[in-house]
DNA sequence: CATGAATGAGTCTTCATTCAT
DNA sequence: TATGAATGAAGACTCATTCAT
């Protein structure tokens, strides 16, 4: 017989998290304090503790859900394209349109941040592990689908390729967070785009 | 212990140095505290602050020191080579064949933190763009040799390959800090290195 | 002990500050450890950065607070007086008979001591001469009231003597806080109000 | 059979004591570091160590040598004047006349502060009582002669007055190391010796 | 005697977490 | 459930003093 609904508690954490990730985007896990989430989300320390378990668990809990929730939403996205070709020239379109904002930026630099923080622990081989897999099979079966098809050549290793893909997007995206790159990687997409293309059509 | 030498400081300087390395990559800047420097290095927080001014201070020595070394031996090796195809398959050979200790991939992935808390505190501008810039001229100077000498095709746009090489080998060396990637990264190298001489020679 | 009330706090804040009168007037300022202040007050180093934003915070508003305090009393119990003369001979009357405690003693060290600290730091322009002004100002109307009505001779500067009749105040508490002169101070007080009375009713 | 003449090694510790005093009136004792002492000597740490047990004693030594070598000449230039009256309105001019400038000011804020250190500690009865003793006994003297010689009044109790004088001449003097007096303590000196020798010759 | 590098106890301050209300 | 006051362990940094050269 709970007080409240479990819907509402939902959205206390979601707000909670909210607040968390802007947080850390401007400051970095380990420069946020509690106090600043709490007076972000207009909360107490003692509410934000009944709700998460730690600072640590906060974080862990927005990576999930940040990543998870904008994965998904990609995957389904690319897989509304008909042809292989058409699927892997909208995931550069889409790495090519991408317009990072100071907010955007600052949160791509928590998401790599984040990556080395899970490597280092050495917990990565649960998490990151997995979710590069899944990212790398969904390129993966694009491949493989235009490979059966006629699309691309036969001689591609499309498992290499997939993690020849995400690893450019993953420098890009690197690059692309500090001011050097950032809204200048078009015209890079554009080289890779046609190099790619080259390779796999060839 | 007094009116030592400099060379005696220098030597000094650079064991707190190697200690502080050894920390920040085991557990990167925040979580090493002045102590486990301390401990590692077999001095006294007083020496400590004697060479540096700060803990921050530390940091940023040991990251100059590093990079400038390492890149400035990485430019007179590649030049050492004649032609512009030479020169770049060696980069790309240089690449494959690094072999990642435990130790190294945890350097890799201060390296990373590193550039993205800089970017964090916004005083990238100065030192980061000025190495990403070195390191982009680099490369823009052999493909021109290249394109100047008939190697290359004429169309190529060497400012943006070079950029783009770059961003593919940072995108490479974040997977490889990975244990995913780790030490698997060479077939991916063949790809790319096939890929672009292609381009390169069409 | 969350959702407390004002009262609460202030009364909290004053029992450190308590705590922190005690621990300077024995040791001096900088010889007060925050953790001297934390055994006095048998709190927490935790609660006294919540009250307090730092050791000299917690100083300066102890001055504060004891100097406006006690002056605030001074001046009304003088001002109900009727004459001029009254009220001198009731200023004199109440130094006269200040017994220093071994305390009080302790902190007319303290409040010299801090006065030549503010006077070092120079931010004694804004804080202390306008005191010192406060106090002046007291006396000279004092003094002026007397020579209006006749009680006090005509040839009075009464701002040279009001800052004269201080100067002497503060001289005899330099010299009261130490053993020598402590509560020993009657007959010179009585000499400097037979000398003072003979002269400004000459 | 010493390496070095005992002059030198006392001129070497006048040195030392010069650069403290700068030092120590600049920040005080606490705020003044070793470090500061030997770069403004231009000797180095171990040297002051062979010359001071300890920054304490520094201090002490100092402030020994400043007090009796300047009321020793303070007294003899008394001394030379032939009535009482004289010398008392040479003590007085002689305050009257002290111009003091920023480092003088400074000085005097450190001898307070060394008085106000040395009640602390307690070992004020030895060192300062015989101090304020002597300098009592001195006005003392010179009162008695002057009432001996028919100068002043009889009824004079020299004893109090000379202590009620010091007190009044400290009280000036602390004040004077504040801005809001500084050189401008003539008038209240005249004022001071008007009254006095009203009272004295009466 | 002179030097100054080395030391480490001692400071202030922060902040994640708890728990009484 | 919500709150926010209390806690204290932990961290960065300082500096008087020592002592090998």
């Amino acid at each position: 017989m709970p007080k409240v609904s479990e819907e509402y508690k939902q959205q206390r954490k979601k707000h909670i998290l909210k607040s968390a990730e802007a947080c850390f985007a401007e400051k970095g896990f380990r420069e946020t304090t509690v106090d600043d989430i709490v007076e972000h989300s207009k909360t107490s320390k003692g509410t934000i503790y009944i709700y998460f378990k730690s600072k640590e668990d906060i974080y862990f809990e927005l990576i999930e859900e940040k990543f998870d929730e904008s994965l998904e939403n990609y995957f389904s996205s690319v897989r509304k394209f008909n042809t292989a070709e058409e699927k892997l020239r909208y995931i550069i379109k889409f790495q090519k349109n991408l317009e990072f904002t100071e907010e955007e930026q600052k949160f791509i630099i928590l998401q790599i941040e984040t990556n080395m923080y899970l490597l280092r622990k050495g917990d990565s081989e649960q998490v990151m592990i997995e979710r590069l897999g899944r990212i790398s099979t969904f390129l993966e079966e694009i491949l493989n689908e235009g490979i059966s098809n006629g699309e691309f050549k036969k001689e591609i290793n499309a498992t290499v390729f997939s993690k020849m893909f995400w690893s450019i997007q993953d420098g890009l995206l690197v690059r692309t967070a500090s001011k050097e790159l950032a809204n200048h990687h078009k015209p890079i997409w554009d080289l890779v785009e046609e190099m790619m293309f080259d390779y796999l059509k060839a």
